[in-house]
Parts: C-alpha cells; structure tokens; sequence
DNA sequence: TGTGATCTACGAAGATCTTCGTTGATTCTA
DNA sequence: TAGAATCAACGAAGATCTTCGTAGATCACA
C-alpha cells in the first residue's frame, strides 16, 4: 500500500521555505523565530519538519556547525513552476491558458502587471512567427 | 491536535470529481468504471471516498434508488478558482499575475488561447479605464 | 422460492502529516 | 567548574488519506 514519494512540498513546509527563501540559510531556531511572527510554532516542529524536508530532498543541510544550516534546494521560481505543473495536471487537462483564464478573472491585476503580461505574449509571439 | 477540516479537495477525491463533471450524476458503479479505465481502482475505494465527500459537502447523494446517486456539489469552474486561489495564497503572495506569468512562460500556450487571454486583458481595460 | 449478484455500511490496516515531550550532548556563563 | 541554555535526535500521539475485506440487506431470475 506504498504511495509514490510525492515531492510536492505541504503547507507547512511550503511555509518553511518561504522563509529560507526570504532570510537565505538559515538555523531551526532563525526559522522558527520567523514562522513565531505569523502564529505560534514550537521549535522541534520546526526541527523535526527540517529534518523531514532533508530527507525529501527539499532542503540541504550543513552540520559543520553545532546549529545545523538549512537551505532551499530549489529556488522560489522552479518551486513556483513546479506547483503550477502539478495543478494544471492534476486540474485543468494541462492547459495553461485554461488556468490563466481563471486566474485573471479571480484575483484583481493591477495595469503594470497586466502589461508585463501583454510583454510575455508579445514575446512569445515573435518566437513562433508573428502573422504578417 | 485537530486541524481545521481542510475543504480543498485531495488528489484521489477530484479524480472522482472529474467524472463527475464529465458524466454528471452518477452512480458509485459508473464512476468506479470510469476510474478504472485509467488505473485499477477497487469498487469500495470509490464508495467509502464518495462517502467521505459527502460528509466533507464535496458530492451531493440521491438515495432514493438502491444505487445512491452521486453528483458534484461545485462546478468544475468554482472548483479550479479555489484551487487557484488557495495555490496564490499559498505560493504566489496572493498575486495572480506572478502566477500568469510563472504558468505562461512553463507550457507551451496556442495562439487561439493567447488572443483569449489578450481579449481578457483588454476587456478588464474597459472597465478599470482606458489610458487616453 | 432459493441462489447468486449487487449494493451500502463499517472497520481496519498502513502510509503520511503535524505536533510535541524527552534525552543526551555541547556550549555559555556566573 | 557547576549550573543553565541550546542543540539534534528520536519516538510517539493523534489526525488524515487511501485501500480493501467483510457483513448484511436487497434485487434479479431460473
């Protein structure tokens, strides 16, 4: 009854790296100091959530000092494409445009962005041959 | 130790989902048929998960026939903007246009799908305002 | 009518997830 | 140098997730 190693980070360690990916490497008790800011977090869950996230493979660790040094693995943005790969699968048939429809007719997009988004097109245009 | 009833659904309960939105109301037979097209999927896996989503709200249940008849409880449009929702709030910042940005530029997206999403773009223009 | 097929309900096993107490080692400090 | 603080490691508890066996009710039909 094994399931697949699934190396989709959890909530609660999507929160963990969000922090490295915001302070860098950093100790157990740096994270947890950090996560204490949004709501309470005792240290050896924070430990023990490490630990966990470095045997997936998720953070690297350096024990040359006496407090261990976690790091991200993979950065913010792989880890951003990541999760979108896995819920367009999971979804919306694989289809991007599917899901950036429903995106865009969610959230509210301020004008820069929505202009960065007209750049990425535009771009994207031009590699496949724009139409005369 | 409890943890709030998570209401997002999990990967086994929206593969049941699809079907449903694919074949509408159906019955645990049909949907277990349908699953197992895929990858063998066992008679009373399908039930006891329909049973869970019918506690969690996820699926609705006719019980007037023998065959109790189950049938989605959102749509699949209401279902993808939460996942997309709860994906932003939980990756993305709350920033929809990060998330456009980060899926467009990991698959590839048609040019039909790209003139929609510019349509899109150009529609929420109209109603925040053109630029003169 | 009786036998086999089909259905729901129930519980349990094994995996994963999250939290935390305890232990023993190391470091700091009065 | 003795006691306090800090650290990693470990295990366990309780929750959720996924799968499946079994029991009991109902139905089809020869």
């Amino acid at each position: 009854m094994q399931r697949r190693p699934k190396q989709r980070p959890t909530d609660s360690e999507l929160g963990i790296l969000k922090v490295l990916w915001r302070r860098g490497p950093s100790t157990v008790r740096e994270v947890q100091a950090e996560l204490e800011k949004q709501e309470p977090t005792g240290y050896t869950t924070v430990l023990k959530l490490l630990q966990i996230m470095t045997d997936k493979q998720l953070v690297e660790r350096d024990e040359s000092q006496r407090a261990h040094v976690y790091q991200a693995r993979h950065s913010e943005q792989t880890t951003q494409r990541r999760l979108i790969g896995d819920l367009l699968d999971r979804a919306f048939d694989g289809s991007a445009a599917k899901l950036v429809l429903q995106a865009l007719s969610t959230r509210p997009t301020s004008r820069e962005e929505m202009q960065e988004i007209r750049r990425i097109l535009d771009a994207s245009d031009e590699t496949t041959g724009e139409k005369p």
